[in-house]
DNA sequence: TATTGTGTTATTTTT
DNA sequence: TAACACAATA
């Protein structure tokens, strides 16, 4: 393996840059591993230091270490520390996201629970375009219920681990009045019969091939035999279960997280499995990461203080040898406009004085649609800006258009790649035709494509859509062909020519035509990364984005969800207002589970922060188009006094009688006079811009529990609702 | 079958 | 507000 020196230099480089706390993590290879990792500790340095001691330490072969991770983003990042840690020493390691360790498990035991090795993995698309024939089989009014509602609730029983058959009556009810289960159960068995998994079944299936074949779970639970976990809190039942398993071998399994971090619970993440981990995996040791190297001290007290209102944790407290640096700035206004003209005037200001570039600034938002007023302001200071997010380069309409192209050309018989682009570009076959097609695919079995060629052959389909077809056919046909003799990339681009799709975009008359185009060259281009049109396939469906972060300057418009793992020398949270942040809808959906979740954003927020925090709120918010008051979030009132000093502040709050609003720490928002809305009683009939029209039926404390004549009985702020007499 | 008009409805989204 | 899906029309 190594040379004796190489060895020691592994050694001492991978231990020498670590505190003691890290250090302790990283020797204690064996057993299963706690590790809190609070924001900014060095848990990724941690996480591949330990690799490198276990390999130095010769404890195990590459092959024999699992480390999973969430993204591939963070897949990459470690694989590359690894090989500056290991000078290539840690070569053959198993380091993937859980979707693709998975799937690479279950490719290659597919028949052992009766698939193919070549099923294909769907994407969200495909999904709800399955969902909508379901539905339509089943006569079911996809208005009243959305088929994205289905996959959704699918989803989640998948994360849970709660195969067909496995899930609890009681859940029948959540969708279309009780079908929940036997629409669970048809989808399951269309996906069977297009040899096709989505994400939640790589991690299931998994599980059933290790339930149902104890040689295969054997010969996995002695190969590993180290495991890694990153972001261990986001992790949920499925995947638990997955490593639980698997740990089972040697019981070397070291889960790396931050419980204070978890926020992605509705997307079924658990923070339950951080919390029970040592009562889950015997004789656990949890090591604490508590000094951290990013913020200032203000910043962590606050992000400290703030969080220590969850009660679901398992408590640290993080420290820096630090200042205390520059207390939060904390600023009102009296609506998002203001808001957003403040914070490009301070990003200019920051940047004037030579303070640090654009690059370094963060604007943190809840939700997406927050951005726009940001875009407008900065657009009219002329500073460049990139939103983080957003429409990812894989969701875009051409290129999944061009993917099923791809996939028709791998396999004719994938009936969702067909019907995407059946009419496109347009080939004058509308829905009748397409019905035609899907009844008699049912009817006998048939893959899309061989219905279609049966209808032509039959005349039920003629004139011009049988002409434009046998034109799709042939261009398919002959582009397979030529798979032999050219190069893939070359055959992509001469079939989306010869199909005349590339001529669609070019005829286009929308000015983001000439974009499309370039993306498409772009997927042309990165076709030549990859040995065939197959392996491109498997690469694409377990990404979704193409982590371009580029490093131009520019500042940086984001939801705090997709800031989470990132740090900017300043950092803008914006739009703190009660119904925003917390978001009225998990509050509403929730409850108290959701509110924790949201605090756990306030924490990820504020620390993605090192040196400079800004937190604003408006006093009026345009949404949907509606002009609504706001109320300031309950997070400020959680911040400790000391770490913020109030810059501007639109005084409203003072003067109107709705809320005597004060920075006390302690106050609980809650809890308001009730005296301060006399205008609404009980039986009054009232309206709420969110849910329309609607009867108090009890009012206390400024909040109206509401009957809505549409949107069913919810709980309001007073403010929220105004007379309708 | 393609186009135009109308109505509905809105978080967060690692794969 | 604006985007999107669907129904009515050409």
């Amino acid at each position: 393996m190594y040379a004796p020196d190489e060895t020691n230099t592994i050694t001492a480089n991978c231990l020498d840059n670590l505190n003691d706390v890290q250090r302790e993590a990283v020797l204690a290879t064996e057993g299963p591993l706690l590790v809190l990792a609070g924001a900014g500790t060095g848990k990724t340095r941690v996480l591949t230091a330990r690799i490198a001691h276990i390999l130095s330490l010769r404890l195990a072969f590459p092959s024999q270490i699992l480390a999973v991770t969430f993204t591939n983003k963070a897949a990459r990042e470690m694989r590359s520390r690894l090989d500056k840690l290991t000078l290539g020493a840690a070569d053959g390691i198993w380091l993937g996201t859980f979707h693709s360790i998975a799937s690479k498990i279950l490719r290659r035991h597919a028949e052992s629970i009766g698939l193919n090795r070549d099923f294909a993995i769907i994407d969200y698309d495909d999904q709800i375009r399955l969902a909508k024939q379901i539905l339509a089989d089943y006569n079911i009014d996809d208005k009243k219920n959305p088929p994205r509602a289905l996959i959704y609730l699918i989803g989640r029983f998948k994360d849970k681990a709660w195969s067909v058959g496995k899930v609890p009556e009681s859940e029948a009810g959540l969708y279309a009045g009780g079908r929940a289960l036997e629409l669970y159960a048809t989808y399951q068995a269309r996906l069977k019969v297009l040899n096709a998994v989505d994400f939640g079944d790589l991690t299931l299936l998994n599980i059933e091939l290790f339930n149902k074949n104890p040689d295969i779970l054997k010969e996995y639970q002695n190969k590993f035999k180290y495991m890694l976990v990153d972001e261990y809190q986001d992790t949920n039942v499925a995947q638990y279960l997955w490593l639980r398993i698997l740990a089972q071998g040697t019981q070397n399994i070291c889960c790396v997280g931050d419980d204070d971090q978890s926020i992605y619970g509705w997307r079924g993440a658990e923070v339950t499995n951080i919390l029970r981990f040592d009562k889950d995996f015997a004789d656990a040791k949890i090591i604490r990461l508590e000094q951290n190297y990013r913020s200032t001290n203000n910043i962590l007290k606050a992000a400290s203080t703030l969080i220590a209102n969850n009660d679901d944790r398992h408590g640290k407290s993080l420290w820096t040898g630090g200042e205390s640096g520059n207390k939060i700035k904390l600023s009102s206004f009296y609506d998002d406009k203001e808001e957003a003209r403040y914070i490009a005037e301070e990003i200019e200001s920051i940047r004037y004085r030579k303070i640090h570039s654009y690059l370094e600034t963060a604007v943190l938002v809840r939700a997406g649609y927050q951005t726009r007023s940001f875009e407008e302001s900065f657009n009219f200071l002329r500073i460049p800006y990139r939103i983080i997010g957003g429409l990812k380069f894989y969701e875009r309409a051409e290129i999944r258009d061009v993917l099923a192209y791809i996939r028709l050309l791998v396999s004719p018989s994938d009936s969702l790649a067909f019907e995407r682009i059946i009419n496109t570009p347009r080939r004058g076959i509308g829905n009748g035709t397409l019905q035609k097609i899907i009844e008699v695919s049912k009817d006998q079995s048939l893959s899309y494509y061989e219905s279609t060629k049966k209808l032509i052959e039959v005349g039920a389909i003629k004139g011009k859509s049988k002409e434009t077809l046998e034109k799709m056919f042939n261009d398919l046909h002959q582009a397979n062909e030529l798979l032999n003799s050219q190069t893939h990339w070359q055959v992509v681009e001469d079939l989306l020519d010869n199909i005349g799709y590339i001529e669609m975009w070019k005829t286009d008359v929308n000015e983001d035509s000439r974009d499309r185009i370039e993306n498409i060259k772009e997927l042309l281009r990165s076709l030549q990364d990859y040995a065939d049109l197959r392996e491109y396939l498997e690469h694409i469906s377990l990404v979704t984005d193409t982590d371009n972060m580029q490093d131009d300057d520019k500042v940086n418009i984001m939801t705090i969800h997709a800031a989470k793992g990132l740090e900017f020398e300043t950092v803008f949270l914006t739009g703190w207002e009660e119904g925003i942040f917390p978001s009225q809808k998990a509050l509403d959906e929730n409850g108290k589970t959701a509110l924790e979740e949201e605090r756990r954003l306030a924490y990820v927020a504020i620390t993605r922060a090192k040196n400079n925090l800004y937190i604003t709120y408006a006093c009026n918010r345009r949404i949907y188009g509606s002009f609504q008051p706001c109320i300031p979030s309950r997070f400020i009132d959680e911040l400790p006094k000391e770490t913020y000093e109030i810059i501007n502040n639109y005084g409203s709050y003072y003067n109107n009688s709705k809320r005597n609003f004060s920075y006390s720490a302690k106050e609980s928002p809650e809890v308001i006079d009730a005296g301060s809305s006399p205008r609404l009683k009980k039986g009054q009939r009232v309206f709420n811009v969110k849910f329309g029209y609607g009867y108090i039926l009890s009012i206390s404390n400024s909040i109206a529990e509401v009957a809505f004549d549409k949107a069913g009985i919810k709980k309001v702020l007073a403010e929220y609702l105004s007379e309708n007499t």
